[in-house]
DNA sequence: CAGCCGTATCGAACCGGTTCGAAACCAATA
DNA sequence: TATTGGTTTCGAACCGGTTCGATACGGCTG
């Protein structure tokens, strides 16, 4: 016999509570709730009686009477041309950081993204909505702003309306590592950016960073090579290798793409080159994911944990507040890690 | 105004829509869910009704009515010792899966198994769940088999009792790799196993795979030298050239560790050596992870997408009829990828 | 002692659905 | 003509909680 000891099938309800202590339904719910004082004695009888049954409150019925279901819908999907580690990462942030406030997470994969903010929304399955890696004109926001719940973005639309945004500051980003570049002298930079696709799909955060990129270097009358990367092998490495031979004389290399930055050190090893003898090599990357590749180069810290958490903190102070404050758009603050891969 | 118009603030509820088309609420229902004939104009004007009023089913009340709540728990953990892109193919199956089948996904990566297991299933907060990377005697077991709610597990444990396990078959595919390497006649075989970590933990597929490779390398008389891998760079590439150094006379290379193998291209390259012309190698893996990583080895497929399917369909079966069958234990057959990394 | 207040509890209504039994209606059958 | 049967609809009960008023009780104050 196990511990947990529930008589017969049924799960025990409030009302077997209530008979098991002698009291009123209505008193057993103030005894969890905490919101009118119940008498000492009342309150052990209850919570013997709570033991006994193994009662635990069910989640449906008590979003039925609350219209709160301490649920946090977030909303993902898996293209092929992202590097599903990166992803991940966003995925643990969120559910973790959910999980302290008290929030579980119903994670939707849908291909049809608009479709599942409705369903899940307009079914009340959720309190609130995280969605992932939002595109310029990403459909889903529509559907997202005629929803009664309140939604937090990872990522930057166009159109922010309503909506709380959370990013890292791309074009900072970038600045930082031009400038961190132009400090060191260099004057013809290669830069590899996430792949054509993400720039057609409206991923605003890769041309946020080419533009700012080339525009510093314009100013610092640096020379660069936009470039988009691969998503999928072989055609990354191949792509690098054709980017290197079509400019011999850039002297320093900025990787704006995941997947690229993951396989570069064994091709830059396959072709003789050294970091930073060579070639100076900065990038873009949690410090997670450097761990996990090896990756030896300094780079901007993208804090995927620390937008997630963000997203989660504000999603909930608005579920609780629907208007606390007016919808912010927030930028988290790049960090430069030296690792010393540039001379 | 947006094409979904809903009055007011609140959402429509199956009353207003009763109202609406001039019927009793009982009559929506059965309207909706089909279970007894309506006249075709009835139908109609609930029909109009609904759409007018942007009327969705509230899925709180649903699951209150019928103790069904069509959301399927997801549970798993994010260990240091483990790969993180292998586990994002697990998930996104069981995900995809899930939602052809009318599910839901609430998942939970709570760090307290047992707790998370214990606090969705007793409030009924989902139908079934599925466990993720199952150890050999796993703490979660006993909370879910006290449950009200199905199981399928995906990893195996030393007590199967009802519950549906689903995995790989580990030994099997040792053996396929093992006979493939004695087919070309190699004598003397490494094996790189998963971190030591995996085997404390208690991860059975882990001795699965090494105690049928040994058991099938003594049987025909070669030398097999197992190892332990490791998990987190710097000490993968580290081990692996530790272990090459040590076993310079073997001819073949088995690579049973996610991320051992993703590596191994750059260490391999980095010593010089060919393969398969200096070393046989051969390892286990999905496909979409070979791609992901360009490995160019012979190996088993791990069909994670197979595998969460499997575990998905059976588990929705048990939901409706909790006994349609004694529990299974369902072992993936091994298919061998033929790379041409071995000679 | 009347009046008031704070504490502890109860009963009833409500959240938004589903489902069972009964009723109303019309047509076909004995 | 009374009975039976099928189709369509309604009303009420129920799922398992929360919450609002009302009530009962004891102790203080004026």
């Amino acid at each position: 016999m196990s511990a947990v000891h529930n008589d017969e099938d049924g799960m025990a309800t409030i009302s077997d509570v209530a008979r098991e202590a002698g009291v009123s339904r209505s008193t057993v719910s103030y005894a969890l709730s905490g919101k009118r004082s119940i008498s000492r004695e009342t309150r052990d009888r209850i919570d013997e009686a709570i033991s006994r049954l193994g009662f635990t409150v069910n989640a449906g019925a008590r979003a039925l009477a609350t219209s709160e279901t301490m649920v946090i819908g977030l909303l993902l999907e898996f293209h092929d041309d992202e590097f599903p580690p990166a992803m991940l990462q966003y995925i643990l942030a969120v559910s973790t950081a959910a999980r302290e406030k008290g929030y579980d997470i119903l994670m939707v994969t849908d291909s049809d993204g608009p479709g599942a903010v409705k369903r899940i929304t307009s079914s009340n399955m959720v309190d609130g909505v995280v969605l992932l890696d939002v595109t310029h004109e990403d459909p889903r926001l529509d559907t997202l702003r005629a929803a009664h719940q309140p939604g937090a973005l990872v990522g930057l639309p166009r159109n922010t309306e309503h909506l709380d945004v959370f990013d890292l500051d791309f074009g900072e980003a970038a600045r930082m590592l031009v400038d961190h570049l132009y400090g060191l002298g260099h004057q013809q930079v290669i830069l590899v950016s996430p792949p054509r696709h993400v720039f057609d799909r409206g991923g605003a955060y890769a041309w946020r960073f080419r533009d700012a990129a080339v525009e510093r270097a314009a100013r610092y009358g640096i020379q660069i090579y936009p470039y988009y990367g691969e998503s999928q092998q072989p055609g990354i490495s191949r792509s690098l290798n054709a980017i290197l031979d079509a400019r011999p004389q850039a002297t320093a290399l900025i990787v704006h793409n995941d997947a690229s930055i993951a396989v570069l050190p064994a091709v830059l090893h396959e072709r003789g080159v050294q970091v930073p003898r060579d070639l100076s090599v900065v990038s873009l990357y949690s410090q997670d994911f450097g761990r996990s590749f090896l990756l030896p180069y300094t780079a901007v810290e993208t804090s995927p944990d620390k937008l997630g958490r963000e997203a989660v903190q504000h999603l909930v102070r608005r579920i609780s507040d629907p208007d606390y404050s007016p919808t912010v758009a927030k930028f988290i603050e790049p960090e430069l890690t030296i690792r010393g891969s540039t001379a």
